[in-house]
RNA sequence: GGUCGCGUGGCCGAGUGGCUUAGGCAACGGUCUGCAAAACCGUGUACAGCGGUUCGAAUCCGCUCGCGACCUCCA
């Protein structure tokens, strides 16, 4: 398959045609969650995103290397002197281990890339376990010339290294305007200016975590461990990165400059961002408390939600809008994906039904043409979806007999929809009923039986009333031609 | 305040100069059914407002209004 992948880079600003920095190997670095909490749906979206990229890069045929770390080590809670790390503040909380809290979290985010049918990345670095490496990187940017050291506290000088490079060129900022616009935080007196970063922090005596170093006991700031990692694993130049557009600045403006400083070139060659998931138009996030977790969205235990919602809906309703979008959450929205997510699905039942004759009256080459465009241009899963849902309604009309389909094309109707559908965009059938025992399910086709024979004897007040009470405990009977079909609500 | 982005039919959500009636959901109509549900088929003609450029703009430019993101940890 020929590669004809667009993807569009922040820091170009524009969609630029795909191409390895070293094919066929493709290196590709994800930001991963903070694990001092449970995953909210915001984590969903670039965990779908660049798995959705992950899964199409090997369908390429590239030898994929993708990279996404668990951020363990904690951010600072602000720059501030007193800042305490965000696991350690959490493990006093809950009075356990601070790995204890990482290790529980770490644990059920996994649990729900699970549940959302994103593939594991091929490597994912815990931040603890490089402190080593990230106070090497220090080392060498203050031997470079672009860090100073006060306190036992090491910060990356901005301002020179703006002299000799352009930072802020993935933001687009300026220096001057962050001269002029940073706000002012208490404490920041230790920094030469305050838009300056921290490379390691010297750890407050309340600080849990810590590690002993040159400087202090302490730890690395939290923008290190990306560029440490990411380079560690994937080379100093690797082809992606990607991660939530909130994590654009200052965070992957601090990354560019870090590994700049320390190894003089330019680590990534192509930068992509996913756009917010909103709740009521407000980005969804853990310090607005805005958040539904994903656990809260497959149970429906949480008062935004009318009900629960599956992983597969909440996959398919991701992938319904373009990455770089913002989606906006609601029940309404939701549901609608659940709906049109089974529409696919039946569509895909029924394609297996279908017997082929002699002639073909459909497009299946246009079909598969235009829905790889779409997914070749920039990942435009929305145009794809819709493409499919065309192709649902062919499959429909072959089966009722408006349309016809060849042995031959059948076939490759069939491959297409399952390579795309379940390989690329990882979707996969749900089965409602899976939780209920067999007996159970024997004692519910009795009783539908025996309605099936009050029917054949046009006793309908007795095949009525069976419906109805099934119907209350929810279950819900839906007749076939030649029988019936049910399923819990 | 600075920087960036958005505003599409009842809802979600694509599209970026001239046929896309995008697609999904909902609604309505039909087929099917003992009735219903389900399923399937069909229908609706939207692009915040004002002005400009153009033979022609939802799409380009300007202004106005509204909303959001980043600038502080966040996916």
């Amino acid at each position: 398959m020929k590669n004809n992948l667009s993807i569009y880079n922040t820091l170009t600003r524009k969609k630029e045609k795909f191409e390895p920095i070293n094919p066929p190997f493709v290196g590709m670095y994800v930001c991963g969650p903070t694990v001092y909490g449970d995953a909210h749906l915001g984590h969903a979206r670039p965990a779908i995103t660049f798995d959705l990229l992950f899964r199409y890069l090997k369908y390429l045929e590239y030898k994929v290397r993708y990279v996404r770390n668990i951020t363990d080590v904690g951010h600072l809670v602000n720059d501030a002197d007193e800042g305490e790390d965000k696991i350690a503040k959490k493990a006093k909380l809950e009075h356990i281990e601070p790995m204890e809290i990482v290790q529980k979290y770490t644990n059920s985010y996994h649990r729900n890339m699970t549940q959302l049918n994103a593939l594991p990345p091929s490597i994912e670095p815990h931040a603890s376990a490089h402190i080593i490496e990230q106070e090497a990187m220090a080392k060498k940017i203050l031997k470079n010339g672009f860090a100073y050291e006060v306190n036992g506290s090491l910060y990356f000088d901005v301002e020179k290294y703006s002299k000799t490079n352009n930072y802020g060129k993935l933001s687009g900022r300026k220096i001057e305007d962050l001269q002029t616009n940073t706000r002012e935080l208490a404490g920041q007196s230790e920094k030469k200016n305050p838009f300056d970063f921290a490379l390691w922090k010297k750890a407050d005596p309340e600080h849990i975590m810590r590690w002993p170093s040159e400087w202090s006991e302490g730890f690395p700031g939290w923008h290190l461990e990306c560029s440490v990692m990411s380079t560690k694993y994937l080379g100093n130049k690797f082809d992606i990165h990607g991660g939530g557009l909130d994590l654009q600045f200052p965070h992957h403006e601090c990354e560019i400059a870090q590994s700049k400083a320390a190894n003089g070139e330019d680590s990534v060659k192509y930068w992509m961002h996913n756009n917010l998931i909103t709740i009521e138009g407000q980005k969804m996030s853990k310090s607005l408390g805005n958040f539904i977790t994903l656990d809260e969205m497959f149970s429906g235990k949480n008062d935004l939600l009318e009900q629960a919602y599956s992983p597969m809906t909440v996959r398919f309703f991701i992938l319904q809008a373009h990455y770089r979008s913002t989606l906006d959450f609601s029940n309404k929205a939701l549901q609608a994906s659940e709906k049109g997510m089974q529409r696919l699905m039946k569509g895909l039942e029924t394609l297996k039904k279908i017997k082929p004759s002699g002639e073909t009256s459909v497009d299946i080459k246009a079909l598969k043409e235009k829905s790889f465009k779409a997914l070749n241009d920039d990942l435009n899963t929305p145009i794809l979806i819709a493409h499919l849902f065309d192709g649902i309604k062919m499959i429909n009309q072959i089966q009722s007999g408006d349309e016809t389909i060849n042995k031959e094309d059948l076939e490759s109707l069939t491959s297409f929809y399952n390579l795309v559908v379940f390989d690329i965009l990882g979707l996969k059938p749900e089965n409602k009923t899976e939780n209920s025992d067999t007996k159970f399910e024997e004692a519910i086709n009795l009783l539908l039986n025996i309605r099936l024979e009050a029917k054949k004897n046009k006793d309908f007040a007795t095949s009525d009333k069976i419906r109805d009470e099934l119907n209350k405990i929810g279950i819900i009977v839906k007749d076939k031609k030649d029988g019936y079909e049910w399923e819990m609500k």
